[in-house]
DNA sequence: AATCGCCCACTGGTAGGACCAATCGTGCAT
DNA sequence: ATGCACGATTGGTCCTACCAGTGGGCGATT
């Protein structure tokens, strides 16, 4: 053994020792790392344990490696880390039906009580963002759009005065939209005939929500969720 | 080997099936996964190839070993997404509404699927639960009684083949058991008349399910929150 | 000489063995 | 009944061997 390496926790140990080779430069994005089998005599440890490393630091996305040509430093570090969900939500596609079938209740349930119980000033700022929305679409800006989407979404989510629906919007939702984010499967709204239903739909729930007809709002939010529903599931990996 | 687990991402492939026990209810958090050597062999891989599976699992926080004890599911899933609660829920007992009527909607679409997608397992243990349940009353064991209703609500949960229905459940409503116990705010069941409602209730619901009526399900599964609901809110402060 | 194609060294991926060290239940001795 | 020692079990590490893509270099072809 080269190195003053303890028995306790050598996989550790190696993982610390990338991690600080990742972070100070001396393996940049796109840099290949040594072979395993030279790692782990650099290392003075078996070349299990440099492997086992390896996939931990894989598992978060830090590295990627392909059989027969070495392992790689991706750019990872900038888009930040990810939580424990969507990493298995890529992982498992029937995952995504069960978020979005929860979704179709959680959001319809938001959707009822806002109608219910937003105030004037929340039912303003609703009409508000729905504008926006229209607008953002009229501009062809889709990145507004969706800004204006998630806002709206939110805003709703707050109109039901509802700690656990506020609370399960941001953390689920947020989930799903991360995952999006990162793996680019988005449902994305290319087409003009999409953007402008999906226009439609949020207009009747903000209509429905302000004019306090709880279960109008509901159907009207469920359908939305099951318009997108449609346009997500037929894609897949 | 014994599986037909292709030679393609073997770890990954370990790793999948065992996200899956994870979301799927079958490895709860708490458990002990089999030992490696067991897993190997019942994947029909090297121990190596189990391992690297568990160290990316582990990198993720979904599982955590100690050498000579096991390798251990943690509760990363849920704390995900209910972390903050647990301490809020017992500084503002106000949120208990607000959990009770989340958990109007969460349980109430819960029974609705569990009514579309139980199998005949699932079916047999609810109404095996639903006896048990009747024996306990019958008995006049509260103990056992309060255990085997949080069973029958579990495994209706598990029913749905929903994760996020499972999860939630064992989160939010574990949480708010776990918060009833601790506080001995206990809504029950004091009185004999108040305990056959709620068989009487536990009954309709399991009915439903196995009799594959969905909406009948829910609604007999959301009375009974209310009527839970309804016993919970006159007392205590 | 330029190009194409094959081959082999190198890489990660998997297998299966052996041993060490921590843990925990069991049974014996007190 | 209590406490201690032991051993079976478990994860941690090491080792060797082999399989399977990758890619570059070398030779044959044009």
């Amino acid at each position: 053994m080269a190195t003053g390496m303890q028995g306790r926790g050598r996989v550790e140990a190696v993982m610390r020792r990338l991690e600080t080779a990742l972070l100070d430069g001396s393996l940049p994005a796109g840099a290949q790392l040594p072979a395993e089998r030279l790692l782990a005599e650099q290392y003075g440890v078996a070349r299990n344990t440099v492997r086992e490393a390896i996939q931990r630091l894989a598992a978060r996305g830090l590295v990627r490696s392909r059989r027969g040509a070495g392992v790689f430093v991706t750019d990872q570090l900038r888009t930040g880390i990810a939580s424990p969900w969507s990493q298995l939500v890529a992982d498992h596609p029937a995952l995504r039906d069960d978020i979005l079938e929860f979704r179709r209740v959680l959001e319809g349930a938001t959707a009822y009580f806002a109608a219910q119980r937003a105030n004037a000033d929340e039912r303003a700022h609703i009409m508000a963002l729905l504008t926006e929305l229209e607008q953002a679409r009229l501009a062809d800006d889709k990145h507004g759009e969706a800004q204006a989407d998630a806002r709206l979404h939110e805003i709703i989510a707050q109109a039901s005065h509802n700690t656990m629906f506020l609370h399960l919007h941001t953390s689920v939702i947020g989930m799903l939209r991360e995952h999006i984010t990162l793996n680019g499967t988005g449902l994305r709204q290319q087409d003009d005939a999409t953007s402008h239903q999906l226009l439609s739909q949020h207009r009747t729930v903000c209509e429905a929500i302000c004019a306090s007809q709880p279960e109008e709002a509901r159907t009207a939010m469920q359908s939305h969720i099951d318009f997108v529903r449609t346009r997500v599931t037929r894609e897949d990996g």
